[in-house]
DNA sequence: AACTGACCAGAATACCAATCCAGTCATTCG
DNA sequence: CGAATGACTGGATTGGTATTCTGGTCAGTT
């Protein structure tokens, strides 16, 4: 093996078409890789200019749908919005993203991962690590504009991806997941939840303390 | 089967007890009722007046681990802290309790995962809402006592609980969590965001717009 | 040089026999 | 008499073997 591809030449691209639809229909295991070859319209042999192996075709598939994520995220990035908002977006788009990509891939999601579980363990870190330096700028924005706090983005944006992560189709299922209306509404409650925190604002906690207005200790509530 | 047992009578714990020893050091398929019942002292048939199944005694384990995690929740829910620093150790606390108890079960868990995945998924909704009853008590203390707001108090609870389920050791398995002090201090982070949210308060947001103190608008930071 | 598909070794499957073990229940024990 | 037991059974698992399948290679073709 070579794979001496141009990370998206033509070629690539189709063998990955095909992998989607195959591994969809078909699943890991009863993919082979004659089929994937005729599917794609290529010999066998060519896949392996451009793969090293089955399973790096299965990851491939992974990675073009986190690399199509990391897109969508900073084309977010780079709107004109407030800061809040465009974060806001980014992480529920994180989630819904790979929500979306694995309900047809449901079948093959659980084999791929128990294959190639330590592999596929190894690209994770680095799909969040993309994530988190698109998601980190985004704050760096928002302390610049006054409406976002966060001392460390960086660090506040990689814990960002870790309260998120138990919505996502990694090991969690898509069928335990439940359906794609739940998993955005429960993502939404999470987001708003850790924009706003918990706990009362300085001036809000004094009175409700001396029980004034405790009317106004809940304005700025939490959905 | 009858299953007619006292919820803890001493035979009950004594095969738990064996269970949880057997399933530590041979796993779940490697354990038999045989080995089970001798271990734990008494005949075969007896396992049967307390569990029903083989599945049943593994969950059963699992079920124990959960109340004893709940009678820890209490006990810090119970106490005369204020009610965000109750409701910060509990979070931690529901992280480490099933860390420490999943290390020597690391073999175990997975097997009863691929076994009873569907089982131990209905008892999951269960343990979360359990927990997320103790939660959600605190969080009514916190908001009577002014320290916290939330408008569904049940409802945010649940969200808490969603956030920290992704540092929890159920299909992610002990070694793909990584070593305990990095799963705490994970779990160390985002209890903070949780709580102190991303979005800048009002007042300080105006002053960073402004420009007038910029140093202030970073007082109270997130780690 | 880019691509192909016939080829090979090792993995997966199919089959059967032998074994094991979860769960039952007639019997024993306290 | 009810609680406890362990011999018993059938369905599942294992082991061994023959056969097929398929991931990966590379000599040859375009």
């Amino acid at each position: 093996m070579r794979t001496v591809s141009p990370a998206d030449s033509p070629t690539r691209e189709r063998i990955l078409d095909a992998a989607d639809r195959l591994l969809a229909r078909y699943g890991f295991r009863k993919t082979t890789m004659d089929d994937l070859a005729s599917e794609a319209g290529i010999g066998k042999g060519t896949t392996y200019l451009h793969f090293s192996s089955k399973g790096e075709v299965a990851l491939g598939t992974i990675d073009r749908m986190v690399a199509r994520l990391i897109e969508r995220l900073e084309a977010i990035a780079a709107e004109s919005a407030p800061a809040p908002e465009r974060l806001r977006r980014m992480l529920l788009l994180r989630v819904m993203h790979r929500f979306d990509h694995a309900q047809p891939h449901s079948q093959s999601l659980d084999e791929v991962l128990t294959t190639l579980r330590p592999a596929l363990l190894a690209r994770r870190e680095r799909y969040f690590r993309d994530e988190a330096a698109r998601i980190a700028q985004v704050i760096r924005d928002g302390v610049r504009e006054g409406r976002l706090r966060a001392a460390d983005p960086a660090g506040a944006a990689h814990t960002l991806i870790t309260a998120t992560n138990a919505l996502l189709p990694y090991s969690l299922s898509v069928e335990e997941l439940g359906r794609r209306r739940d998993v955005e509404s429960r993502a939404e409650r999470l987001i708003d939840l850790l924009f706003a925190g918990l706990c009362a604002p300085a001036s809000t906690r004094s009175q409700a303390r001396s029980f004034a207005k405790p009317h106004l200790a809940q304005r700025r509530i939490l959905k």
